[in-house]
RNA sequence: CGGGGUGUAGCGCAGUUGGCUAGCGCGCGUCGUUUGGGACGAUGAGGUCGGAGGUUCGAGUCCUCUCACCCCGACCA
């Protein structure tokens, strides 16, 4: 994460410097000692515990309960399910000893003698953890369902990393279940996605295409995998969060059994979903601007600035005075900072909030004191107005519910104008080298959906649920088709 | 693992055909003047030039080896 100069490249010159930038000057994060870890700071933390909060709420009144399964699997729970295993194996952090020694030179080295009989996984994800331990929890139809959630760090040996987008390790909340029956199963992942998108549209802003994968871009272990792709401003996608229908895979690996009603023995069936940090690096690559980092008023740390304008010292006082009035007057707009440093110019402080991309910028001096008021400034689109005291609150509500409500609006006009209904190769070609969302016929066949990609590196993100069935022909292979499917480069 | 690049102060960088006591900008400390869009002046602190070896009277600069990191691919719910 270089910066030159303190300045944040534009998103013309470099896209994915630019992204780097925004988490510099907004102080959201910054690379971790090993390779591909990231070190997120208080103020990048602060958007998670957001994010945490408002989604914990959301699982818990969908039913579910928070718990807590161990970081460490045993080699043998992974290997139980074989797509699962074939899914993970190749970025899996593996535990091999369990103890250090110094050697005759003094250094501290790997004790041989403490090697471990079976190796033990850094959890990539906790379904086979969690399974084996359902599989004692579940004997009767009674017993279910089993609806849980946990945040949890997870690690994934990736080739390349990019700050919060793909991360070696990272934080989110997976949420596993057990029903009795497939249709109920369906029905979970089903609600979990869309409990997810109404988070994502409703807090984030962010606008999403929720649909099904395809069979090869499916989550390893499920029978079905949905998701929310989001298009960030490069017109690349972002799948932003995901939700399993596992059908019986990991009932039947880890022997997760009921008597149902009628005495006979069944197998569970599964959902799994998550939703991860990754969501960050989506909020930011959504919203921001060449200034620097734009948050929703719905998820920011910090909703209201106050800047005091201080000149000198008898001013001062009467001016930090007003202040606490203007305070007093800001009660019931949620969390706001007052930045009362006496060494940084006000310009100076008006770049660095816009920089960390709070919504909302009051400016409180001298002149405003004779007029009872102050001045309003948006980080959305600059505009500065002056209010009264007495309309504070209520204005500063209202301007936030506004820019909630326009950054939603801006990103959803994004989407449908950054999406592509084409029917020929060659325009599938041009729209996908333009970075666009791209809605084609796909015959259905693996094949042609890996050609498609060999040639122009767009993958299916998506069958999106809202899309019409209708009949036509493969955008590539010329094979007939029942509906279009959402293609684009993706993150 | 392939292709490219960079290592000099906390950050960003300059450093000529090898030459004198290793520089600049930002940031930081102190003092003063400032303050409605990134303030200014004075002054001060801060470096084994990524590491090891070699060539030389002399190496940040040349040679060899090595390490680290970054970018683009490959990989990737």
């Amino acid at each position: 994460m270089s910066n030159k100069n303190n300045k944040i490249c534009t998103r013309q010159e470099d896209y994915s410097q630019w992204y780097q930038d925004i988490i510099e000057a907004a102080d959201l994060a910054e690379y971790g000692p090993v390779k591909g870890t990231m070190v997120i700071k208080p103020y990048g933390y602060a958007i998670w515990e957001n994010i945490q909060k408002i989604l914990d709420q959301k699982i818990k009144k969908t039913g579910h309960k928070n718990m807590y399964f161990p970081l460490l699997i045993p080699k043998s729970f992974l290997t139980k399910e074989a797509s699962h295993v074939a899914g993970f194996a190749k970025e899996c952090a593996v535990v091999t000893h369990y103890r250090l020694k110094s050697n005759d030179k003094g250094e501290i080295v790997v004790d041989e003698k403490a090697k471990l009989e079976e190796e033990l996984i850094i959890r990539p994800t906790s379904e086979t953890i969690i399974n084996s331990v359902f599989s004692k929890w579940v004997s009767s139809w009674r017993d279910l369902p089993i609806l849980i959630n946990q945040w949890a760090n997870v690690v994934r040996w990736e080739m390349r990393t990019r700050p919060f987008l793909r991360t070696s390790e990272f934080l989110w909340q997976e949420g596993h279940t057990a029903h009795a029956t497939n249709k109920e199963a369906e029905k979970e992942a089903r609600k979990m996605l869309k409990v997810y998108k109404d988070f994502v549209e409703k807090y984030l802003a962010m606008a999403v295409v929720a649909g099904e994968k395809s069979e090869s871009e499916k989550f390893a272990g499920a029978d079905r995998t949905y998701t929310i792709e989001a298009i960030m401003q490069d017109g690349k996608a972002l799948q932003s969060a995901t939700s399993h229908n596992l059908g019986q895979n990991f009932a039947k690996a880890f022997d997760i059994k009921y008597y149902d009603q009628n005495n006979a023995f069944q197998y569970v069936w599964q959902t799994s979903w998550g939703m991860s940090t990754r969501i960050i690096g989506g909020l930011i690559m959504t919203h921001s601007d060449d200034k620097g980092l734009v948050l929703p008023p719905n998820i920011a740390p910090i909703k209201v600035v106050v800047i005091p304008i201080l000149k000198n010292k008898e001013d001062n006082t009467e001016v930090l005075n007003f202040v606490n009035k203007v305070k007093a007057n800001l009660r019931g707009v949620g969390n706001f900072e007052i930045d009362e440093r006496d060494n940084v110019t006000p310009g100076a402080k008006f770049n660095e909030w816009e920089k960390k991309g709070v919504p909302i910028r009051i400016e409180v001096g001298l002149r405003d004191i004779e007029n009872n008021s102050v001045i309003m400034v948006r980080r959305d689109n600059s505009d500065k107005q002056s209010v009264g005291l007495k309309d504070l609150a209520k204005t500063v509500k209202e301007n936030l519910k506004d820019i909630q409500d326009s950054l939603y609006k801006k990103a959803v006009d994004f989407r449908l104008k950054r999406t592509k209904i084409v029917d020929t190769w060659e325009e599938f070609v041009t729209e996908i080298e333009n970075n666009n969302f791209v809605l084609a016929h796909w015959s259905g066949d693996k094949e042609d959906e890996e050609k498609i990609k060999a040639k122009t590196n767009a993958t299916i993100r998506c069958l999106p649920f809202d899309q019409k069935k209708e009949s036509g022909i493969c955008v590539f292979s010329k094979k007939p088709s029942k509906q279009r499917v959402l293609f684009a480069k993706a993150y």
